[in-house]
Formats: C-alpha cells, structure tokens, sequence
RNA sequence: GGUGGCAUAGCUCAGCUGGAUAGAGCACCUGCCUUCUAAGCAGGCGGUCGAAGGUUCGAAUCCUUCUGCCAUCACCA
C-alpha cells in the first residue's frame, strides 16, 4: 500500500513537532484481526526515544495523523499499540492503480546483470523421481520469481553423462538387452536405460554371493566381480574414444534424453541452456594450474593439488588427483567459469542442488572467490532437503524410488476421478477434459511440494494420496475457475475500470480485507526473491483465495443491486483471478478457465 | 568427534526484519446447495512453539547450553 511511506513520513513529523525528536523510521504492523484498524503503528519502539505512556503517545499521533492525512478515518489506541484505519476512498483509488497496473507486482526496470538459475542436473542411467522433481519445481519456480524481481534469468542444467554408472547401464544392455530399443518395447528411452541400470545390480549382486559361495570374503567378493571390471573397462575404453563404446554411450544417451524431455514438458519446465560433464569434466584443469601459480592451491609431495580452508573454519579439500585427473570440484571451478564466460552478462547463480552438498557448495563458492572472480560474490545454494518415503530413503537400485512419470500419471487420475465425481463439465470434449486432468494433477503435485519451506525435507506418502481439498492447488485452481465464470456471466463488458468519483463510504469488511491482502502481492515477489522462496508465493496465494472465497460466499457480487458497488466488485474479482493466475504462474501451475 | 540443517495442534505445514489472546489444512463434531461453481463457506474441538537459561517494555522468532532426528567431514559424483 503506497500510503505507508506518508504515513511513516507523517508521523515522524508529528513526533518531531509534539516531542521535539527526531527519529529515523518507525515500526508497522498489519493489525490483528480483533481490532478495529487496517495497519498499527507500535508505539514502543518509540518509547527509548520518547518518555511516557505509551497510550498517551499513541493518542497524540492518532490525533495528529488524522489531521495531516484525509486518507485516515479514525485510530484507536490499545495499550502501545495506535490502530489506524484508512478511508474507503484510499483503498479505492490504490485499487484502480493495481487495476490498471497490466503487470502489477513484477518489477519493470530490468537489471542489466543476469542470474543463472541451474536444476534438475540428473543423471543419465535412470528415470527422473520425485526428488528430481522437488529439485525441477523448485529451480524452475526461483527463476520465474527472480524474473518477476526484475532479473534477467538464463535457466540451465549440468548432464551428468559420463561416468560408471552409465557403463553400467550400457554393459547390462549388451549383455542381456538383445538389441532392446524404446520403439521395440514401447518403453520410454529413461526407463528403459534405467532398467537396464537395475538389471546389471541384480546380476552383479549374484555374482557377489556366487563369489562369497566360492569361498570369498564380502568385500574381497564386491571388488573382483567381471561385471564390475568389465564396466570399468568399458569407461577406460570410453574416455580413451573407443568408436564403439562412444557410439553406444550416443544411442543410449539419445534415448534418455528424448525420454526426460517427455517429463520436463509435462512438468511443464524449460531451459535456456545445457551443460553436459562429458564436455566440461576436464575444464578447471588450467585453472587449478593458475591458481597453483597464485597461491590459492598448493602442491602435495605424491602430486595431488589442494586448498587449504581451515581459515575460513573449513579442511583442506582436493582439486586435482595425483595422477592430474578432474575431481567434481574442478570440474564445477571449470563449469562455472564457462558459464560465465558463454553468458557474459551474467554475474550471478544459482544452484538447486540438495542439502547433502552443502559443503561442497560452501567450499566451491570460496574457491571461486579466492580465484578473484567478481561474480563469486553473488553464488547462492538453493539448498532443499530430501524427499524421503516412510521406508527411509528413497534408493533407486532397490526399486524403492517414486518414479516422476507414475507419479504425474497418477495425480492425474485422481483428479479425474475427483473431477468424474462432482461431474461439473458438460459440454467439455473428452481432449479438454483430459488436458484439464492434467491441469489439476499436476497443480496439486507442485503446490503440494512448493509450499513447504525450501530447507525441510519432505515426508513422502505414496499410500496417501496428495489432499486436492484445503491449502492445495486445485483449491487456488479452483477460485481462479469460479471468477471466470463470474465474469462469464455479468452482463456489462468486465474490462472497464470503476470509477468511484463519488463514493466515499461503501466497503464491505470482506471486501476490505481482500483488499488488504492484493496490495500484499509486490512486495511478496519481492521478498521470496530475496530469500529464493516459492513456499511464500504459495502461502500468499492461499491467504488471497482464503480472503477471496470468504468475499465470495458472504457478499453478493453480479446481485448487487448498486450498480457502481456491482462494477466494482466484478473489477475485483478479474483482479484477484489475474493475481492468483500470476502467483500460481511463479510456481509453474496452470490455471483453468473451468472445473 | 568436528561442521551444518531441522524440531510449532493427533497428522501435514504457515508464522517476513522480535510485537497484542501462536494461525491454516487434514482428521473429528455443528450448521449452510431451487439465487454468481459446496474441490466451497460459517463455527466447535485441539498447543508448556523439543528442554533449560539469557538479552528487554515484549521472544516461536535473537544469544548460550542440552536433547532428538538428518546430512556432511573420500584422490565418488
């Protein structure tokens, strides 16, 4: 509400004029419930610059804002606390403003610097799993926020395609696939690859308990199965260029690829760019050599380079092995400054990688920083927890994972049935229906997972199916598709802008509360870009549709008799749909226009 | 053991920079569909905010200690 910063201004004016101080700021508070006022200024914390009682205070500034500002109606002071509500003409006119505001709550001006916003990150011997999809949701709903700030935002992923648990897949595949492709097995290419990830455990795990059946210890057995060797041949063979193990490892690869892009679309996410560690894993290597040079590493006697961070209240940490081989480290050093150096107006990133690589995190970015990189400055872990199932964690050797495809598939019925139930979609085609289904799935999925906090790790239950009734998507969904039928109805053209030039008194309480709650929208997209939070956006967004459907089903909108009141009250509600479509668009959730 | 994270109603979660009597949803109980979509609304039940100290006009929120759970401390990624 722009009439904060006057009222601010206003009282410490007055404080200056009745008390003879001068104050820097003051503190607000939106008002209880329970009390009668829209906002509340705290009169303690004027107490360490003001002697007296707080009541009085309070009631001198009351006196003296009202006076000063015709947007106050009327104040009461309740122990320290002064109480002002503001007349209906203010909230009308700040309304008109949003009203006419197309982008109301994003940021215009656009900063000149971009961020860049990495998730998903997956690897390419398995499908994607509900822990990809925390980690997709997430990554995909920070840059739509940051976007909305006023960033400019590239969205990228780092493929980890290289490596032994791909030679895995692609030894099991030879093995025991017998020319197996997705077009012969209708598969999808990720899941397919994946159960071929699944067979070679199966098959190395027998030949384990052959090897200790013959005599061998545990450990000894793990480490001398001909699988195991044989995978490792085969990445030895890869990285030297082996035609046709690199010819396999594309095929393969081309398979999951096509297969997760399936998913993203479905999941409804996007990228501007992709990384991939079969190309960037021997980058950083120089820069190690640079920062050697510099001081920044230095040198064991068998050859390994290191970084010593006990300083910053860390370890050491290695960055080169000692046969001059990348570790992760060097790898994501190299990444990181290819990125930066494609994307040159880039100066800052984000990674959405899980908790369990918060020191990682911590020591890349002082790496980085202590490589003198400007851009280090502006790194940011968007660390979230694990998702975990009942059972434990969730492990994908042993099949207990939540595969992102079933899941989707099954949200997806439930809203079918759901919707089946309640049967209110006469008229639909059996192709909208089916495209609404997977509307409301998925809005339940992702709302589900985006509005808890970012750092809490999620207790899975796949045995609970996720609620579509209270603090859900379907329920904002659902509001959003109510008001289109409103404006479907009125019989007057719901784009004209109220005006209220005459009006001076005729809020209802319902409606001044949903009031309240629009003006809130700008500076939650601010704040959850500051704290890279979509759980805020969603928690907002629930209070808007909670105020909403309480104004709904307590005042009569297209009823109304007051043609102005009537004007206004559907002016509104287009309104809140617009914000409810713009907050749930930050969560990547589609709204419809019925259901 | 060192470091980091989490702990709020039976369950799932909000609670922004400290502010008034800690809020929702689910579950359970009452009402409300011949009037704009009941995936809804109005209300009831339910809490020593993990524990103990401290800081102050005021603490779920900040500080210290402790307890519990999780992660991490690899020449794996």
């Amino acid at each position: 509400m722009n009439v904060l910063p006057l009222i601010e201004k206003t009282v410490l004016s007055g404080v200056e004029k009745i008390f003879g101080k001068q104050l820097s700021s003051v503190e607000f508070v939106p008002t209880r419930k329970d009390f009668e006022g829209d906002i509340t200024v705290v009169v303690f914390s004027l107490l360490k610059e003001i002697k007296g009682n707080p009541e009085v205070i309070g009631n001198q500034i009351g006196t003296y804002l009202q006076e000063q500002l015709k947007e106050v109606k009327s104040f009461n002071v309740v122990k320290g606390f002064l109480n002002i509500s503001f007349t209906d003409r203010f909230f009308l006119s700040a309304f008109t403003d949003a009203l006419l505001d197309t982008s109301y709550g994003t940021v215009k001006e656009k900063d000149p610097h971009a961020v860049m916003v990495e998730y998903s990150s997956p690897n390419t011997n398995k499908p994607l799993h509900l822990g990809h999809i925390r980690n997709n949701l997430l990554g995909y709903s920070v840059a739509k926020i940051l976007e909305a700030s006023g960033k400019k935002v590239y969205k990228t992923q780092i493929i980890n395609d290289r490596g032994i648990h791909i030679c895995k897949s692609m030894l099991a595949w030879e093995k025991f696939g017998h020319g197996e492709t997705p077009e012969s097995t209708g598969l999808k290419g990720d899941a397919l690859v994946g159960k071929y990830y699944v067979a070679f455990d199966k098959a190395y795990k027998a030949e384990v308990a052959a090897l200790i059946a013959g005599g061998l210890e545990q450990s000894e057995a793990e480490k001398s199965t001909m699988l195991l060797q044989e995978a490792q041949e085969m990445l030895i063979r890869w990285e030297s260029g082996d035609a046709g193990v690199v010819a396999l490892w594309k095929k393969m690869n081309a398979w999951v690829y096509k297969g997760f892009e399936e998913t993203y679309k479905r999941l409804g996410v996007s990228f501007d760019s992709y990384y991939y560690e079969s190309d960037t894993y021997l980058l950083g290597k120089d820069i190690v050599a640079k920062g050697l040079d510099q001081g920044v590493f230095f040198k064991k006697e068998d050859g390994s380079v290191w970084i010593d961070l006990t300083e910053e209240g860390l370890d050491e940490k290695i960055v080169l092995r000692s046969d001059g081989t990348a570790v992760y480290m060097t790898q994501d050093i190299g990444t990181a400054i290819q990125r930066v150096a494609d994307y040159s107006d880039v100066n800052g990133m984000v990674y959405t990688v899980g908790n369990e690589q918060d020191y990682h995190f911590k020591v890349l970015f002082l790496i980085l920083k202590k490589l003198g990189f400007s851009w280090a400055q502006q790194l940011f872990h968007l660390s979230y927890g694990m998702v975990d199932l009942p059972s434990g964690k969730m492990k994908s050797r042993e099949g207990t994972v939540v595969d992102a495809d079933d899941l989707i598939t099954e949200m997806t019925a439930t809203a079918e049935s759901i919707s089946e139930d309640l049967g209110k979609l006469s008229g639909y085609t059996q192709e909208q229906k089916t495209a609404l289904y997977e509307t409301i799935g998925l809005g339940a999925l992702k709302y589900y997972i985006l509005k808890v906090d970012p750092k809490k790790r999620i207790l899975f239950d796949p045995k609970e199916s996720v609620d579509f009734q209270g603090n859900t998507g379907p329920f904002m969904q659902y509001t959003y598709a109510r008001i289109q039928s409103i404006l479907r109805k009125a019989d007057f053209d719901t784009s004209v802008v109220p005006d209220f030039e005459r009006q001076e008194s005729f809020l209802h309480e319902k409606e001044v509360a949903l009031l309240k709650q629009l003006f809130l929208f700008p500076e939650t997209i601010q704040l959850a870009a500051h704290n890279y939070s979509p759980a805020l956006v969603a928690n907002y967004t629930y209070d808007l549709v909670k105020a909403f459907n309480s104004f709904y089903q307590n005042v009569s909108i297209l009823g109304e008799s007051n043609e102005e009141l009537k004007v206004f009250r559907v002016g509104l509600s287009r309104k809140v749909a617009q914000v409810i479509q713009d907050a749930l668009g930050l969560l990547g959730i589609e709204v419809p226009e019925r259901m």
